[in-house]
DNA sequence: ACCTGAACACCGTTCAAGT
DNA sequence: ACCTGAACACCGTTCAAGT
């Protein structure tokens, strides 16, 4: 009987989420064995499942990983004296720091999140805070006059996220490589949505 | 020996494609046994294997339904007399038919889409497809004025399929019923984006 | 051609046993 | 607490045999 040991717990469990992530990337979610993440992590299933109560957990703990870098994107927007610069700087650290792995990774965890109850209610925790997060900004660029009033700052930060989602979901679809040719016109696209002017109705 | 039966065969796939569906909504894909759908569709397992090689080619089937449905919807699109306004009534079309079966059943063919290579090439002809026609129909827009010039007809038309696809992706994980709601958001973030007028850059 | 059901290699997960 | 590896019930797929 030995006490519990907080480090190596943390570093065994980043350690099994990216061996985890490597598998699901190269050979899918459901294509992947738990013996293929044991060899991987260099471990056996006993100590893997000491870690993870289940496969699904893995993904879990994925989903988290993903929360929480999305929430440090957002928070910087929070506070910018101008929003759309800030979008834009945001929209260029992601695309300058995204990679095919993520993007592949994303897919696999998208729709594995709609078939377990219990990560389906995290998600939707997770794009609530977003979406808050991003409307809370959108809401001070409209009180100063400098985006259109046309949407609530609700309604236009859910049209931002996901106006982005379905460019990465067609990156990812179209070869992960082609992000860089899409930002400018995704960049144009929010412009149009959220700049002030008038459109003809 | 017998001849080949082609209405036996279309009956037959049918059966195992809706019988399948159903499984996999209830279940999702990768819970769903080929036993399951044997069951549902109430055959053997050796004649399942005699009309699908595979249960990603199950999947296959699927993604060749989406694809023929949202091809009779954009075809529609084209030498309509106001762009706009045939957007709109599909919209509501599309809001009125899709049910959360759909919404859902997308959602796992998406992902399996992304790890089976055969599958993905056949998702992005899909994809491609759409685009043009929607292109197509844009263009022709642009042409009488109708549209903003800001987007070229292309890049337009990835926005709004983006645009669109991440409303549903965020209806499918908030519950499939407030797809309603989202709809007058999403009509007023379509009518920025394409419609003429100039924004502030 | 169409259909059955037993059989094959393999899966996610558990658990008695060790340190 | 942490770790091992054999064992359990089950999976997708195949195939000899029937009609």
């Amino acid at each position: 009987m030995r006490t519990r040991d907080d480090d190596l717990n943390k570093t065994r469990s980043a350690t099994i989420l990216s061996a985890a992530g490597d598998c699901f990337v190269r050979n899918g979610f459901h294509s992947t064995s738990m013996k293929d993440i044991c060899s991987a992590a260099g471990m056996s299933p006993g100590t893997l499942y000491h870690y993870f109560r289940s496969k699904a957990d893995i993904i879990a703990g994925i989903v988290e990983g993903e929360r929480a870098a999305t929430q440090l994107i957002l928070s910087r927007l929070t506070d910018a004296p101008d929003f759309m610069q800030a979008l834009f700087v945001a929209l260029d650290a992601l695309a300058g720091s995204i990679t095919e792995r993520d993007l592949i990774l994303h897919a696999e965890v998208s729709a594995e999140v709609l078939r377990r109850p219990e990560l389906r209610v995290r998600a939707r925790a997770a794009d609530d805070e977003a979406r808050d997060w991003l409307a809370a900004a959108i809401a001070e660029a409209q009180a100063r006059g400098e985006l259109t009033r046309s949407l609530s700052a609700h309604e236009a930060a859910v049209c931002v996220l996901a106006l982005i989602d379905g460019m990465l979901w067609r990156a990812t679809l179209h070869e992960a490589a082609d992000l860089g040719d899409r930002l400018e016109t995704l960049k144009q696209a929010l412009t149009r949505l959220l700049a002030e002017g008038e459109v003809r109705r």
